[in-house]
DNA sequence: GAAGTCACG
DNA sequence: ACGTACGTGACTTCT
């Protein structure tokens, strides 16, 4: 038989941890259920993750112990368990048995010492055992085949003790942590220790001395004299504390390892209890096919030859494609419906049909879709254009809730309780299974979304309406989904041989500073490996290790810029890097993606980003390098489609401090950009106080990496980290850099609070985002939700602003009866490619449309170039 | 699939 | 005391 791998939580523990770590949590019923969730969240890594093969959930049985006869005032002034965690209880219970997970309490004993006597017996048969609690107490049972987890801020960050580990953190060996307790308590257990003596000093003692016993042996040898006064009153104490933080590793169980295999849950069962807690997401994950299961039957009418008749005034439609990649993907068919019918046709037939490329050209016949820049290009891709298009679900529900990123329309339905509709992955199956069924079952499919997109665009459209963002769908979104489109149809044009020739170039040095990195090593590495080079660099070279990352040394391109001086490899390392991203990305990775008509069709994702800008895939054309020279060069190889033609690129000229200005009405930041001040200098004048003549570039580095953090929604380490200073430092920055502009202050506080009230923050064409963390109590996420309140009105007014430009671009282009196409939106800059003679006209034409996007209380600045190439707009 | 790293605005 | 800058996507390694 395999070896067996014990899995024992400590469910109380557990529980706890996770009722305090997440939100109060309440499903439709009123039940609160975040520790059930948490719990649940974390179970499902353990299970995936450790793969047990024998389980239990030990619990605490009643309120008294035999601890309690030790001390009576045990786990005394506890908080008695809040309500709302109690009533979970009996969910997490009846969850476990669905889960067929044994569970186990003991009379007189807590979970604790049920999980120390299993795994006592376990190390007989050296079975590897895994322990699982919030509570570091139980670390004191860390051993060679037992391992401790414990669980981190939330549920499912775990910090792993072995033995090593333990002697890393505190220096000594497990069994001694309880010695440890003896010493210092344990507020929460109500231990009481000794007085005085806290984690650092009980840690000295016990380095020296080994023991709490050996300590008393020796405590004459103790000069401090406050402590030896404390440890010699406190004695007794310090023996019952060591007693009471004792694990019982011989409880009288009367359960076997045997009783505890695993087989797996009951997925029915599980199922069941997910649906009454209305967990979604994990309900989908465990069982997509059972959580969506089609309510309604659906009569579906499939065409082989349309005709007029078929087509009415007002249709949903929807273009069905097995693969997400619209530019890629073939058509499969074509669903359409109303009120009355529900309609399907082979993208075969449809090809075919005058009588369905009439109707679809005809914009009086309004279209609505789930996708429409996905229908607009894949058509074109076909050669059929599309016209009308009304209402877009994606687009929709992306502007009600950003946070709510669905691609699929089974998803995106689901989000408002329409269940109508099946996962893509259910019909299509996936990964090497994938293929298209018979025609009958896509059929029911793409029916099945034109109903949903049908029946949700009332509901959604209200919605759009009562949140006063229907102007911002329809007025902005929309009509950017096919200008979107038609740039991803046409592409940018990327000349092979330049690419190939700069990777020519890299592999060369790559091949010469890898071998140096050999010689100077002393041996051969993956340099690619974070950890074989941390290997390498902190343990074989001996540097100094500056952060550490959750797996090991961090090797990151901040860390090794510091470690520079030191030794001649890591300038090495990071050229090597740096041409090496080049190489793996920009090279091989673009190569792969020019179509066979030498261009690059980037897709355009507009309904992710929880700011409103847009991103991009399959290749991220948004990333291509800038900032140094080897990487800039890449630019070399996107050229325009056509002989003659130019490549012409506009930018606006610090377009979030010029929102910010706007928003904050400060008068100072208003000021500088009506006087087309640069605007770092200006900074530096104010904060340093001095004038223009006597700001230094160091002061001007050090203001721009200011106005920066405001931007980003300033922290004092964040700046201090950025700007290399201390944090103090970097706090008085930010102090005088708010006195200096007061109205940037009352925003940013405005925000917060704005925010707090409200639930969420808006941009300035009322884009919304919600967030729920910025009334948590906890710390980290109350201020990352604080700092985002701050940022994103800014990037996300900014991301309106280019939007409404492209859109304005657009219809001058085509009112002028220009040639010029768009190509690539990169969040402050456009990028196009015209004939010769057209470049004159958009010199006035670009700039013009751009800075008057939107009217703002300061000017908008676009700086523009153009060339042969994408390198050379500059 | 997660983690680490690094490219962009 | 907490442990961080905002928003993305792609590649490599490693479990």
């Amino acid at each position: 038989m395999t070896k067996k791998k014990i899995v024992l939580l400590d469910g109380n523990s557990l529980a706890y941890r996770a009722f305090f770590a997440l939100p109060l949590l309440t499903n439709d019923s009123g039940i609160h259920t975040n520790a059930v969730y948490g719990f649940t969240m974390m179970l499902q890594n353990i299970l995936a993750d450790e793969k047990p093969t024998h389980i239990l959930v030990a619990w605490d049985a009643g309120k008294t112990t035999f601890r309690h006869k030790t001390f009576g005032e045990y786990k005394g002034g506890r908080q008695k368990t809040p309500p709302e965690l109690s009533e979970q209880f009996p969910y997490l219970r009846k969850l476990l048995t669905a889960y067929n997970i044994p569970q186990y309490e003991l009379d007189n004993y807590e979970a604790d010492d049920i999980i120390g006597t299993l795994s006592q017996l376990s190390e007989v048969d050296k079975s590897e055992v895994v322990v699982i609690s919030g509570d570091k107490d139980l670390t004191q049972l860390a051993s060679e085949h037992t391992t401790v987890f414990i669980t981190r801020k939330g549920m499912t960050d775990i910090e792993k003790y072995t033995p090593l580990h333990v002697m890393e953190k505190y220096g000594i060996e497990p069994p001694q942590i309880i010695d440890m307790k003896g010493l210092m308590g344990d507020a929460s257990d109500n231990i009481p220790g000794v007085p005085g003596v806290g984690e650092k000093t009980a840690l000295k003692l016990l380095k020296e001395y080994g023991s709490v016993e050996n300590v008393y042996k020796a405590i004459d040898k103790i000069t401090a004299k406050k402590l030896k006064e404390n440890l010699v009153e406190n004695e007794q104490q310090a023996y019952m504390s060591k007693e009471l933080a004792t694990i019982e590793v011989n409880a009288p169980i009367t359960i076997s390892v045997e009783n505890l295999s695993y087989d797996g849950p009951d997925m029915e069962q599980v199922a069941d209890i997910y649906q009454e807690l209305k967990f979604k997401t994990l309900l989908e994950k465990i069982a997509p096919q059972k959580a969506i299961e089609p309510q309604q039957a659906i009569d579906v009418g499939v065409l082989t030859n349309p005709t007029d008749e078929d087509f009415t005034d007002e249709m949903a439609i929807h273009i069905e494609m097995m693969d997400e990649n619209y530019l890629t993907a073939d058509i499969i068919g074509i669903g359409l419906a109303d009120d009355n019918q529900v309609l399907y046709m082979s993208f075969a037939v449809a090809k075919e049909s005058d009588a369905f490329k009439k109707w679809l050209q005809n914009p009086d016949n309004k279209k609505y879709t789930s996708d429409s820049k996905s229908a607009l290009a894949s058509l074109a891709n076909q050669g059929m254009a599309i016209e009308g298009i009304e209402f877009d679900l994606l687009l929709a529900t992306y502007i009600v809730n950003p946070s709510t990123s669905y691609t699929d329309v089974a998803s995106v339905a689901r989000e408002f309780e329409y269940t109508d509709v099946q996962q893509d992955e259910f019909v299509y199956g996936k990964g090497a299974k994938k293929s298209i069924p018979a025609q009958e079952a896509v059929a029911e499919h793409a029916g099945r979304k034109v109903q949903a997109i049908w029946k949700l665009r009332p509901i959604i459209e209200e919605k759009l309406k009562a949140n006063d963002q229907f102007e911002l769908y329809e007025e902005l979104e929309l009509p950017l989904a096919k200008i979107l489109g038609k740039m991803e149809s046409t592409g940018v044009k990327v000349d092979r041989d330049t690419l190939r020739a700069i990777g020519e170039e890299l592999s060369v040095k790559l091949a010469k500073l890898e071998a140096d990195i050999y010689d100077i090593a002393g041996e051969k590495f993956n340099i690619n490996s974070p950890k074989q080079l941390g290997v390498i660099l902190f343990d074989k070279i001996g540097l100094t290790p500056i952060k550490k990352t959750k797996t090991g040394y961090s090797t990151a391109a901040d860390v090794l810029e510091k470690l520079e001086s030191q030794h001649e490899i890591i300038g090495h390392i990071l050229n090597y890097r740096q041409l090496g991203k080049l190489n793996s990305t920009y090279i091989e990775g673009l190569l792969k993606e020019i179509h066979e008509d030498g261009k690059i069709h980037t897709r355009f994702q507009q309904a992710l980003t929880q700011t409103g800008r847009l991103s991009s895939i399959n290749p991220n054309l948004q990333n291509i390098p800038v900032r140094l020279e080897e990487g800039r060069k890449i630019r070399a190889a996107f050229v325009p489609s056509e002989p003659g033609w130019y490549l012409f690129a506009a930018d606006y000229s610090q377009i979030e401090l010029r929102v910010l200005a706007h928003m904050s009405q400060d008068e100072k930041l208003i000021e500088a950009f009506r006087a087309d001040a640069d605007i770092h200098t200006q900074t530096a004048m104010d904060v340093f106080g001095v004038s223009t003549e006597e700001v230094t570039s160091d002061m001007r580095r050090a203001a721009k990496a200011v106005n920066f953090g405001i931007v980003y929604g300033i922290s004092d380490y964040g700046l201090s980290q950025s700007l290399d200073i201390t944090r103090k430092d970097a706090a008085k920055f930010i102090d005088t850099y708010l006195a200096s502009f007061p109205g940037v202050k009352q925003y940013m506080d405005d925000i917060v609070v704005d925010a707090k009230m409200k639930g969420y923050v808006t941009t300035l064409m009322n884009r919304r985002r919600y967030l729920p963390e910025i009334t948590s109590s906890n710390f980290n996420l109350r201020s990352f939700a604080e700092r985002t309140a701050m940022n994103t009105p800014i990037q996300g007014s900014a991301a309106d602003i280019i939007k409404k430009a492209m859109i304005d671009m657009a219809a001058r282009i085509e009112a002028e009866g220009l040639q010029t196409r768009m190509l690539l939106q990169v969040h402050d800059e456009l990028i196009f490619e015209a004939p010769e003679d057209e470049i004159e006209k958009l010199k006035l034409i670009v700039p013009e449309v751009m800075e008057s996007a939107l009217a703002l209380d300061v000017p908008l600045k676009v700086d523009w170039a153009f060339g042969l190439s994408w390198y050379d707009t500059k």
